[in-house]
DNA sequence: ACAATAAGTTCCAAAATGGAACTTGTCAAG
DNA sequence: CTTGACAAGTTCCATTTTGGAACTTATTGT
Protein backbone atom coordinates (compact mmCIF):
# COMPACT_ATOMS: atom_id res chain seq x y z
CA UNK A 1 0.00 0.00 0.00
CA UNK A 2 1.32 3.47 -0.99
CA UNK A 3 1.26 6.36 1.65
CA UNK A 4 -1.94 8.47 0.08
CA UNK A 5 -3.99 5.23 -0.53
CA UNK A 6 -4.56 5.56 3.48
CA UNK A 7 -6.92 7.87 3.36
CA UNK A 8 -9.31 5.57 1.80
CA UNK A 9 -9.29 2.75 4.62
CA UNK A 10 -12.24 2.54 6.36
CA UNK A 11 -11.04 3.28 10.09
CA UNK A 12 -11.07 6.51 11.82
CA UNK A 13 -6.98 6.23 12.42
CA UNK A 14 -6.13 5.43 9.29
CA UNK A 15 -7.88 8.56 8.19
CA UNK A 16 -6.68 10.65 10.72
CA UNK A 17 -3.11 9.63 10.22
CA UNK A 18 -3.57 10.51 6.25
CA UNK A 19 -3.77 13.87 7.98
CA UNK A 20 -1.29 13.73 10.64
CA UNK A 21 1.09 11.16 10.25
CA UNK A 22 3.41 12.07 7.82
CA UNK A 23 7.36 12.81 9.41
CA UNK A 24 6.90 16.35 10.08
CA UNK A 25 3.12 17.50 10.92
CA UNK A 26 2.42 17.03 14.15
CA UNK A 27 5.22 19.14 14.98
CA UNK A 28 4.36 21.90 12.77
CA UNK A 29 0.75 21.51 15.02
CA UNK A 30 3.01 21.39 18.36
CA UNK A 31 4.55 24.82 16.90
CA UNK A 32 1.09 26.30 15.76
CA UNK A 33 -0.59 25.73 19.40
CA UNK A 34 2.70 27.41 20.84
CA UNK A 35 1.48 30.60 18.51
CA UNK A 36 4.33 30.47 15.81
CA UNK A 37 2.68 31.74 12.61
CA UNK A 38 4.95 31.92 10.21
CA UNK A 39 6.72 30.60 7.80
CA UNK A 40 9.89 31.46 8.40
CA UNK A 41 9.36 30.79 11.99
CA UNK A 42 7.89 27.41 11.56
CA UNK A 43 11.12 26.51 9.54
CA UNK A 44 13.45 28.12 11.70
CA UNK A 45 12.18 26.39 14.75
CA UNK A 46 11.58 23.10 12.87
CA UNK A 47 14.95 22.58 11.14
CA UNK A 48 12.85 21.36 8.01
CA UNK A 49 13.27 22.47 4.47
CA UNK A 50 11.29 24.86 3.41
CA UNK A 51 10.22 23.11 0.29
CA UNK A 52 9.10 20.15 2.70
CA UNK A 53 7.39 23.30 4.59
CA UNK A 54 5.57 24.91 1.86
CA UNK A 55 3.97 21.57 0.65
CA UNK A 56 2.49 20.44 4.40
CA UNK A 57 1.52 24.09 5.09
CA UNK A 58 -0.75 23.84 2.25
CA UNK A 59 -1.73 20.39 2.26
CA UNK A 60 -3.15 21.47 6.34
CA UNK A 61 -4.82 24.39 4.61
CA UNK A 62 -6.74 21.99 1.93
CA UNK A 63 -7.60 19.64 4.90
CA UNK A 64 -8.55 22.42 7.00
CA UNK A 65 -6.58 22.10 9.89
CA UNK A 66 -5.04 25.33 9.66
CA UNK A 67 -6.21 28.56 7.75
CA UNK A 68 -4.02 30.81 6.14
CA UNK A 69 -4.64 34.88 6.71
CA UNK A 70 -2.90 37.81 4.89
CA UNK A 71 -1.64 40.17 7.74
CA UNK A 72 0.20 42.73 5.43
CA UNK A 73 0.30 42.44 1.53
CA UNK A 74 2.37 39.31 0.15
CA UNK A 75 2.75 38.25 4.21
CA UNK A 76 0.83 35.11 5.55
CA UNK A 77 -0.04 33.64 8.74
CA UNK A 78 -0.85 30.06 9.64
CA UNK A 79 -3.39 29.60 12.35
CA UNK A 80 -5.68 26.72 13.69
CA UNK A 81 -8.82 26.33 12.81
CA UNK A 82 -11.45 24.60 15.38
CA UNK A 83 -10.77 21.03 13.48
CA UNK A 84 -6.65 21.72 14.00
CA UNK A 85 -7.94 22.78 17.77
CA UNK A 86 -9.36 19.52 18.55
CA UNK A 87 -5.82 17.47 17.76
CA UNK A 88 -4.83 19.07 20.94
CA UNK A 89 -5.64 15.78 22.94
CA UNK A 90 -3.49 13.80 20.60
CA UNK A 91 -0.63 16.33 20.80
CA UNK A 92 -0.66 16.17 24.46
CA UNK A 93 -1.24 12.49 24.77
CA UNK A 94 2.19 12.40 23.13
CA UNK A 95 3.62 14.82 25.58
CA UNK A 96 2.41 13.14 27.99
CA UNK A 97 4.01 9.81 26.86
CA UNK A 98 7.09 11.37 26.00
CA UNK A 99 7.88 12.47 29.18
CA UNK A 100 7.24 9.30 30.77
CA UNK A 101 8.52 6.94 28.55
CA UNK A 102 11.43 9.05 27.00
CA UNK A 103 12.93 11.41 29.61
CA UNK A 104 16.60 11.38 29.73
CA UNK A 105 16.57 11.76 33.08
CA UNK A 106 17.21 15.60 33.10
CA UNK A 107 13.24 16.64 34.22
CA UNK A 108 10.35 17.02 31.69
CA UNK A 109 11.07 19.92 29.03
CA UNK A 110 7.69 21.57 29.25
CA UNK A 111 4.94 21.98 32.29
CA UNK A 112 1.50 22.46 31.32
CA UNK A 113 -0.81 24.93 33.50
CA UNK A 114 -4.26 24.41 33.81
CA UNK A 115 -5.30 28.02 34.22
CA UNK A 116 -9.28 27.03 35.38
CA UNK A 117 -7.38 25.49 38.32
CA UNK A 118 -4.20 26.91 38.61
CA UNK A 119 -2.15 23.31 39.15
CA UNK A 120 0.63 22.05 36.55
CA UNK A 121 -1.94 19.18 34.98
CA UNK A 122 -1.05 15.93 32.81
CA UNK A 123 -4.22 15.18 30.90
CA UNK A 124 -6.43 11.91 31.67
CA UNK A 125 -8.43 9.99 29.38
CA UNK A 126 -11.99 9.35 30.76
CA UNK A 127 -15.10 7.83 29.85
CA UNK A 128 -17.81 10.49 28.22
CA UNK A 129 -20.77 8.16 29.96
CA UNK A 130 -19.19 7.14 33.47
CA UNK A 131 -16.08 9.88 33.70
CA UNK A 132 -14.19 6.81 34.71
CA UNK A 133 -10.34 7.08 33.96
CA UNK A 134 -10.30 4.37 30.97
CA UNK A 135 -7.85 1.24 31.05
CA UNK A 136 -7.50 0.00 27.37
CA UNK A 137 -8.31 -3.55 29.18
CA UNK A 138 -11.78 -2.54 29.62
CA UNK A 139 -12.68 -1.62 26.49
CA UNK A 140 -14.29 -3.59 23.82
CA UNK A 141 -14.04 -2.59 20.37
CA UNK A 142 -17.22 -3.49 18.18
CA UNK A 143 -18.16 -2.94 14.22
CA UNK A 144 -20.06 0.40 13.80
CA UNK A 145 -21.83 1.60 11.02
CA UNK A 146 -19.60 3.03 8.43
CA UNK A 147 -17.52 -0.69 8.93
CA UNK A 148 -20.15 -2.50 6.37
CA UNK A 149 -18.85 0.17 3.52
CA UNK A 150 -15.54 -2.44 3.72
CA UNK A 151 -12.87 -1.53 0.74
CA UNK A 152 -10.42 -3.91 1.65
CA UNK A 153 -10.60 -7.80 3.55
CA UNK A 154 -9.09 -7.90 6.79
CA UNK A 155 -9.07 -11.32 8.29
CA UNK A 156 -6.34 -11.33 11.04
CA UNK A 157 -9.50 -10.18 13.03
CA UNK A 158 -12.09 -12.47 13.55
CA UNK A 159 -15.34 -10.32 13.94
CA UNK A 160 -13.65 -7.17 14.65
CA UNK A 161 -11.83 -5.72 11.46
CA UNK A 162 -9.93 -2.67 12.06
CA UNK A 163 -9.61 -0.11 14.53
CA UNK B 1 17.05 17.94 10.11
CA UNK B 2 17.29 14.35 9.39
CA UNK B 3 14.73 11.88 11.09
CA UNK B 4 16.83 10.14 13.02
CA UNK B 5 18.23 13.46 14.65
CA UNK B 6 14.45 13.92 16.01
CA UNK B 7 15.07 11.57 19.13
CA UNK B 8 17.84 14.37 20.39
CA UNK B 9 15.13 17.13 20.44
CA UNK B 10 14.74 18.61 24.04
CA UNK B 11 10.74 17.87 23.33
CA UNK B 12 8.28 15.08 24.59
CA UNK B 13 6.66 15.41 21.41
CA UNK B 14 9.59 14.87 19.02
CA UNK B 15 10.85 11.80 21.71
CA UNK B 16 7.43 10.35 21.11
CA UNK B 17 7.27 11.04 17.35
CA UNK B 18 11.40 9.24 17.06
CA UNK B 19 9.38 5.96 18.30
CA UNK B 20 5.65 6.19 16.55
CA UNK B 21 5.86 9.27 13.99
CA UNK B 22 6.50 7.27 10.77
CA UNK B 23 4.34 6.10 8.09
CA UNK B 24 3.19 2.93 9.59
CA UNK B 25 4.33 3.08 13.36
CA UNK B 26 0.60 3.88 14.67
CA UNK B 27 -1.20 1.19 12.58
CA UNK B 28 0.58 -1.43 14.00
CA UNK B 29 0.23 -0.38 17.24
CA UNK B 30 -3.43 -0.21 16.52
CA UNK B 31 -3.65 -3.90 15.18
CA UNK B 32 -1.82 -4.59 18.19
CA UNK B 33 -4.65 -3.65 20.25
CA UNK B 34 -7.06 -5.74 18.60
CA UNK B 35 -4.89 -8.84 19.51
CA UNK B 36 -2.57 -9.09 16.38
CA UNK B 37 0.78 -10.64 17.35
CA UNK B 38 1.85 -12.27 14.69
CA UNK B 39 4.23 -11.06 11.84
CA UNK B 40 2.05 -12.58 9.08
CA UNK B 41 -1.18 -11.29 10.52
CA UNK B 42 0.33 -8.27 10.62
CA UNK B 43 1.83 -7.62 7.27
CA UNK B 44 -1.96 -9.48 5.54
CA UNK B 45 -4.11 -6.70 7.34
CA UNK B 46 -1.98 -3.71 7.01
CA UNK B 47 -0.91 -4.45 3.31
CA UNK B 48 2.52 -2.70 4.16
CA UNK B 49 5.84 -4.39 2.92
CA UNK B 50 7.79 -7.38 5.02
CA UNK B 51 10.31 -5.55 4.30
CA UNK B 52 9.17 -2.30 6.22
CA UNK B 53 7.25 -4.59 8.87
CA UNK B 54 10.21 -6.03 9.86
CA UNK B 55 12.01 -3.41 10.90
CA UNK B 56 9.97 -1.44 12.10
CA UNK B 57 8.63 -4.42 14.61
CA UNK B 58 12.43 -4.78 15.39
CA UNK B 59 12.53 -0.98 16.72
CA UNK B 60 9.50 -0.71 18.51
CA UNK B 61 11.16 -3.84 20.20
CA UNK B 62 14.37 -2.05 20.92
CA UNK B 63 12.13 0.63 22.04
CA UNK B 64 9.98 -1.75 24.98
CA UNK B 65 7.06 -1.04 23.19
CA UNK B 66 6.39 -4.06 22.14
CA UNK B 67 8.19 -7.89 23.13
CA UNK B 68 8.74 -10.55 21.06
CA UNK B 69 7.45 -13.91 22.22
CA UNK B 70 8.05 -17.36 20.58
CA UNK B 71 5.06 -19.24 20.79
CA UNK B 72 6.63 -22.36 19.23
CA UNK B 73 10.17 -23.19 17.97
CA UNK B 74 11.32 -20.18 15.54
CA UNK B 75 7.65 -18.82 15.61
CA UNK B 76 6.91 -15.65 17.33
CA UNK B 77 4.34 -13.12 18.59
CA UNK B 78 4.64 -9.15 18.86
CA UNK B 79 2.59 -8.17 22.05
CA UNK B 80 2.24 -4.84 24.11
CA UNK B 81 4.70 -4.15 26.53
CA UNK B 82 3.42 -1.44 29.62
CA UNK B 83 4.76 1.09 27.36
CA UNK B 84 2.66 0.38 24.47
CA UNK B 85 -0.39 0.03 26.05
CA UNK B 86 0.06 3.71 27.62
CA UNK B 87 0.08 4.67 23.57
CA UNK B 88 -3.82 3.73 23.95
CA UNK B 89 -5.03 7.57 24.64
CA UNK B 90 -2.62 8.98 21.54
CA UNK B 91 -4.69 6.22 19.43
CA UNK B 92 -7.95 6.89 20.93
CA UNK B 93 -7.47 10.33 20.82
CA UNK B 94 -6.85 9.63 16.17
CA UNK B 95 -9.49 7.52 16.33
CA UNK B 96 -12.12 10.04 17.99
CA UNK B 97 -11.18 12.80 15.92
CA UNK B 98 -10.99 11.08 12.65
CA UNK B 99 -14.52 9.84 13.61
CA UNK B 100 -15.42 13.41 13.62
CA UNK B 101 -13.75 15.58 11.17
CA UNK B 102 -12.70 12.51 8.66
CA UNK B 103 -15.99 11.18 8.54
CA UNK B 104 -16.92 9.71 4.95
CA UNK B 105 -20.99 9.92 6.05
CA UNK B 106 -21.82 6.36 6.76
CA UNK B 107 -21.36 6.39 10.30
CA UNK B 108 -18.20 5.46 12.58
CA UNK B 109 -16.55 2.29 11.28
CA UNK B 110 -15.65 1.17 14.83
CA UNK B 111 -17.25 1.55 18.50
CA UNK B 112 -15.59 1.59 22.02
CA UNK B 113 -17.44 -0.53 24.62
CA UNK B 114 -16.42 1.02 28.33
CA UNK B 115 -17.11 -2.26 29.58
CA UNK B 116 -17.08 -0.47 33.18
CA UNK B 117 -20.43 1.09 32.52
CA UNK B 118 -21.88 -0.68 29.87
CA UNK B 119 -22.03 2.26 27.34
CA UNK B 120 -20.63 2.70 24.08
CA UNK B 121 -18.06 5.83 24.80
CA UNK B 122 -15.88 8.77 23.59
CA UNK B 123 -12.42 9.50 25.29
CA UNK B 124 -12.44 12.51 26.71
CA UNK B 125 -9.07 14.71 28.39
CA UNK B 126 -9.63 16.05 31.58
CA UNK B 127 -7.02 17.43 33.81
CA UNK B 128 -5.06 15.47 36.22
CA UNK B 129 -5.52 17.92 39.19
CA UNK B 130 -9.30 19.25 39.21
CA UNK B 131 -11.04 17.03 36.74
CA UNK B 132 -11.98 19.49 34.33
CA UNK B 133 -12.23 18.49 30.65
CA UNK B 134 -8.78 20.62 29.04
CA UNK B 135 -9.90 23.18 26.51
CA UNK B 136 -6.44 24.01 25.05
CA UNK B 137 -7.07 28.13 25.45
CA UNK B 138 -6.80 27.20 28.93
CA UNK B 139 -4.00 25.99 28.62
CA UNK B 140 -0.30 27.81 29.41
CA UNK B 141 3.06 25.82 28.40
CA UNK B 142 5.69 26.86 30.58
CA UNK B 143 9.49 25.82 30.37
CA UNK B 144 10.33 22.56 32.54
CA UNK B 145 13.45 21.37 34.58
CA UNK B 146 14.45 19.30 31.70
CA UNK B 147 14.37 22.37 29.00
CA UNK B 148 17.37 24.19 30.48
CA UNK B 149 19.93 21.63 28.64
CA UNK B 150 19.25 22.36 25.62
CA UNK B 151 20.84 21.39 22.09
CA UNK B 152 19.29 23.55 19.28
CA UNK B 153 18.33 27.14 19.61
CA UNK B 154 14.78 28.05 19.29
CA UNK B 155 13.99 31.42 19.06
CA UNK B 156 10.47 32.12 17.16
CA UNK B 157 8.26 31.88 20.71
CA UNK B 158 9.63 34.22 23.05
CA UNK B 159 10.05 32.61 26.90
CA UNK B 160 8.64 29.52 25.81
CA UNK B 161 10.57 27.55 23.57
CA UNK B 162 9.38 24.56 21.96
CA UNK B 163 6.30 22.10 23.61
C1' DA C 1 9.39 -37.73 3.81
C1' DC C 2 7.07 -33.99 1.75
C1' DA C 3 4.17 -30.07 1.14
C1' DA C 4 2.75 -26.16 3.64
C1' DT C 5 3.47 -22.44 6.78
C1' DA C 6 5.84 -18.84 9.51
C1' DA C 7 9.16 -15.49 9.80
C1' DG C 8 12.07 -13.20 7.84
C1' DT C 9 16.01 -11.26 3.95
C1' DT C 10 17.64 -9.62 -0.44
C1' DC C 11 17.51 -6.79 -4.18
C1' DC C 12 16.09 -3.16 -7.10
C1' DA C 13 12.97 0.39 -8.92
C1' DA C 14 10.04 4.16 -7.44
C1' DA C 15 8.80 7.75 -4.28
C1' DA C 16 9.78 11.04 -0.68
C1' DT C 17 13.01 14.10 1.52
C1' DG C 18 16.91 17.51 2.58
C1' DG C 19 19.32 21.41 1.39
C1' DA C 20 21.25 25.00 -1.14
C1' DA C 21 20.34 28.47 -4.34
C1' DC C 22 17.15 31.23 -6.77
C1' DT C 23 12.70 34.24 -7.39
C1' DT C 24 9.25 37.62 -6.50
C1' DG C 25 6.84 41.05 -4.13
C1' DT C 26 6.84 44.53 -0.04
C1' DC C 27 8.53 47.32 3.25
C1' DA C 28 11.42 50.71 5.42
C1' DA C 29 15.31 53.92 5.53
C1' DG C 30 17.86 57.45 3.38
C1' DC D 1 11.97 57.29 -5.49
C1' DT D 2 15.76 54.20 -5.06
C1' DT D 3 18.02 50.63 -2.69
C1' DG D 4 18.73 47.00 0.60
C1' DA D 5 16.63 43.77 3.49
C1' DC D 6 13.01 40.58 4.43
C1' DA D 7 9.20 37.30 3.93
C1' DA D 8 7.33 33.66 1.51
C1' DG D 9 7.89 30.68 -1.44
C1' DT D 10 9.96 27.59 -5.79
C1' DT D 11 13.42 24.92 -8.38
C1' DC D 12 16.62 21.50 -8.83
C1' DC D 13 19.30 17.63 -7.73
C1' DA D 14 21.58 14.29 -4.63
C1' DT D 15 20.40 11.29 -0.85
C1' DT D 16 17.33 8.54 1.84
C1' DT D 17 13.33 5.82 2.44
C1' DT D 18 9.90 2.92 0.81
C1' DG D 19 7.25 -0.77 -1.91
C1' DG D 20 7.09 -5.11 -3.75
C1' DA D 21 8.37 -9.35 -5.67
C1' DA D 22 11.21 -13.21 -5.12
C1' DC D 23 14.10 -15.95 -2.31
C1' DT D 24 15.67 -18.39 2.23
C1' DT D 25 15.50 -21.07 6.35
C1' DA D 26 13.42 -23.55 9.83
C1' DT D 27 9.63 -25.88 11.60
C1' DT D 28 5.27 -28.50 11.54
C1' DG D 29 1.42 -31.24 10.28
C1' DT D 30 -0.02 -35.35 7.44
Amino acid sequence: MKWDEIENEVCSVSRTLAVVGDRWTMLIIRDAFLRVRRFDDFQKNLGMSRHRLSERLKKLVEYGVLRKEAYQANRYEYRLTEKGLELYPILISMAKWGDKWMDDGKGVPMLYKHNTCGQHYKPVVVCSECGEPIDPHDVTPQIGPGKFHKTREHSAVPGLGSL
